[in-house]
DNA sequence: TTCATAATGTTGCAATTGCAACATATATAT
DNA sequence: ATATATATGTTGCAATTGCAACATTATGAA
């Protein structure tokens, strides 16, 4: 992800950060952080480490919503914390700065670290909406293999490679495609079997033509 | 959609456009406009009309991946129009600004009417998360009757009411949730059965508590 | 190291969903 | 008004997928 202070100085950061009124937290591994975002207009952005959001129905199932990790951005907005069913949860300890919505918007500067901040803050936008939209494509395939080659396409055209590394597990790969693990696990079977695909541990290798 | 030249007045909106070099354009109905747009970083803006983003694959499964209306926006980076598989169809004559991604980005100018439109785009931005994280969360539900309760949900909540009207037929209903029409007419049948719905043209009425 | 916990792999069976093939109703154009 | 195209409703049947219940392997903590 873009840097949020991409062509700030340290000074102007500080300056800026006082007057957004910033937080900023640091979250242990395993803490479960949701009630600490809840109701209010807040964006968070990621300066290190690992935090999933993930929803759990009454059935058990787990859906992997976002996996953010250094200069990604999550906001009570669009990231559905609101919601009973979702939590957040930190993989690895997380330093994060927490802003208001309505500081950013309501700011009457007109400083250029302002105006610059405000730019960067549209491409961290920008590249958010670009994975929402390639997790939308992915669920949007009809059957567990097409979901499969689509995130396969997505991962092998985002790094420009015929070898896709994982960024989760199996378990947490199928909780982000919403199908049933087992079937999957199935289904990368039969894949494997026809010579579509090699999976050594976190990396599969695409042997087909990705055109 | 909140406006995107809000809190702009009528001068000082010319001179923006004319500096981000902007292009209005109006579009017939049923006109496919997809090659008009791609292989540049655009962003589009409606001004009137509607607008759709469609994929439809190989099987002849369609999906709606998005509809627009006055005051959405689109763009090459998160409406996955560079698909080969991807049409934006106007279903009524739409009129639209396009303005390069880049020329927003890189003007360098200090006005107050420039960081007024930035905050705009923002808020804009912001909404479009907003809607494709809706999206997604009814698309990562695991049965029709959970996809469909889940839509109308949304649209209950965005509206504030137990009357859920769609914004288009049925047949476009379960391209965008990704199922099968007749098994959605199937499932919306036990539904009104069930009493948990009632339907009447392309209202809906919860029956049910929506707490 | 050893134990406990979590992740992965496998497969029979049942349930859900998609598909096909209709009939009917509605909308739109000439 | 009439015809043509599009949308909706219905249902049997087949295919896909989810679920359950395991075995096996890997990971991590004490």
């Amino acid at each position: 992800m873009a840097d949020i202070f991409a062509n700030i100085s340290e000074k102007n950061k500080c300056k800026l950060l006082k007057i957004l009124e910033a937080n900023t937290h640091t979250f242990r591994k395993n803490e479960d952080i949701t009630g600490k975002l809840k109701n209010e207009n807040l964006i968070g952005i990621i300066l290190s480490g690992v935090v999933e959001i993930i929803r759990e129905d009454y059935d058990g199932n787990r859906t992997l919503i976002e996996e953010l990790e250094a200069g990604d951005i999550f906001s009570s907005k669009f990231s559905s914390i609101e919601n009973v069913d979702h939590t957040m949860v930190v993989i690895d300890e997380a330093t994060v700065i927490l802003i208001g919505y309505n500081e950013i918007i309501n700011c009457d500067l007109d400083k250029d670290y302002y105006i610059q901040f405000m730019k960067n803050l549209l491409a961290i936008f920008m590249e958010k909406l670009q994975e929402k939209n390639e997790h939308l494509e992915i669920l949007s395939r009809r059957s567990i293999r097409n979901k499969l080659l689509e995130y396969f396409r997505v991962m092998s055209k985002k790094h420009g490679s015929r070898f896709v590394y994982l960024p989760f597990n199996f378990t947490d790969l199928a909780d982000y495609l919403v199908i049933d693990r087992c079937a999957m696990s199935r289904e990368l079977k039969y894949l494997k079997e026809e010579g579509f695909i090699e999976v050594k541990g976190k990396r599969i290798t695409l042997l087909y033509d990705r055109r």
